[in-house]
DNA sequence: CGTCCTATTGAAATTCTTCAACACTCGTGG
DNA sequence: CCACGAGTGTTGAAGAATTTCAATAGGACG
């Protein structure tokens, strides 16, 4: 990060670091990088790992969360529901992105594992009180609310301004750049799997399952994509579907 | 906010307080409340009062905003565009709520007035330094940050899964309980004015003006809403706008 | 082998948009 | 005082995009 607010960080020597933790990406891109090797240590103490499959629940919607968690591995996806039952998602989070909301606020939102998840748990009590002695934490989680916003906006101009095709190209392209940064660049086939089901992409772009799938077997059909199988894709040219995410020709 | 973090504020007498913040929202409500009366005098210092025009450009989209600031009355909006131009109204922001990103963050957003809006705004090095020394003044900008957030995400729902009348009550409902937020509760008639025009309802809500004309008509025509003028309204019973909010027939 | 889950495809129905015409208000200037 | 034009808002009819309903296919698993 290059931030001059890291310097507390000098302190921590890898001796004292949790084995829990030694090889944990939170530790460095997460939020647990603003902590100490003490604080490290405490917070281990009361530190759970566990796994969830892929569909299961990690937080209920509209509950005060009693845990927060660090994502380990997999794709975790929030959403939100009409009273009616139509469901929204409204935001997809991957590893080291922290779950859950500090200060004790609730969140009127459904976490779920989209795919395998693997995550590092701890009492949400001790994210407040850890926040209350280190503002470089309350910076660190600061950060990423901003980003989490940024991402939201750019949805809110994909769900209410986008074709059917410039969603699904967009959701690919998200994807894509998300599995590996370097990919935005690259004039190589791009290969990866999509972790979401169609009914989880569906309900991310605010359309039914059949129109993705139409659009799909419409962008498979002009070759900017190929299917490989259900879940994965190739991008031979990854500018080509960038171009499609806001215009429907091309 | 009955935050035990806003001790400091102790040593706050009405003598020390700049004449420009005497009777300014955001001491209280907005995030010059973290502030000592020596930060508020420093920060006067460099602080101005504008006025801006409805429809005009508070700050331009995709540049690092060399100020910031806080909105004394009037309604902000913030969109974004594809690049052929269409837009997607992504925020709106009322008073005393703060406009620019902290630690030269830029932001993809236009930030423009819809009303006649009155701001006082500061160079954004200035907000940064006091948020180095004030760790309040990042809790409060992060807690900003979080209802920014859910509003964000709560709005991806209504673009996403709301037909084109729930979309129309959710404006207007927004609207109404943003006025005055006493009004959810209550069973008397309410009457307001819609800050934006249709064009930028439409923009805000993912529709064309012509839609949001016609369901606007269908609410008057089924007595949910009465329409005194075009951007004067009566709601008679709030609870059933609500309820239109999420299921187009009732 | 049958069943469940996931995904695709077609045809009809619906919603929203596009294009076009018209109405209202407000300020300016003859 | 009235005419004119710009900006804003409404309404109708035709068209396009997406949804809904229905049928089918493939894979995973007991």
């Amino acid at each position: 990060m290059g931030d001059a607010r890291n310097d507390k960080r000098q302190d921590i020597h890898n001796s004292e670091i949790p084995v829990l933790c030694r090889s944990c990406e939170s530790r460095h891109k997460g939020i647990c990088g603003a902590l100490t090797s003490g604080q490290l240590v405490e917070l281990s103490k009361h530190t759970v790992k566990s796994v969830y499959e892929a569909g299961s629940e990690i937080f209920p919607a509209g509950e005060k969360s009693a845990r927060n968690a660090n994502i380990l591995s997999g794709v975790v996806k929030q959403s939100k529901l009409t009273s009616d039952g139509r469901q929204q998602i409204v935001s997809l989070q991957f590893a080291p992105d922290f779950l859950g909301r500090p200060f004790g606020r609730h969140n009127d939102v459904a976490v779920e594992a989209a795919t395998d998840v693997r995550v590092c748990s701890f009492p949400a009590s001790l994210t407040d009180a850890l926040i209350g002695e280190t503002p470089e934490l309350e910076h660190r989680l600061h950060k990423q609310t901003l980003k989490d916003l940024d991402q939201a906006r750019e949805w809110m101009l994909t769900l209410g301004r986008k074709t059917a095709v410039e969603k699904v190209a967009s959701f690919l392209y998200l994807i894509a750049t998300h599995i590996d940064p370097e990919m935005e660049a690259t004039d190589k086939t791009v290969k990866f799997d999509i972790p979401l089901k169609r009914a989880d992409i569906a309900d991310f772009l605010g359309l039914t399952i059949e129109t993705v799938s139409r659009q799909i077997t419409k962008l498979r059909q002009t070759g900017v994509i190929n299917i490989i199988h259900n879940r994965t894709v190739e991008v031979p040219d990854i500018a080509r579907l960038r171009r499609l995410t806001e215009q429907d020709n091309g």
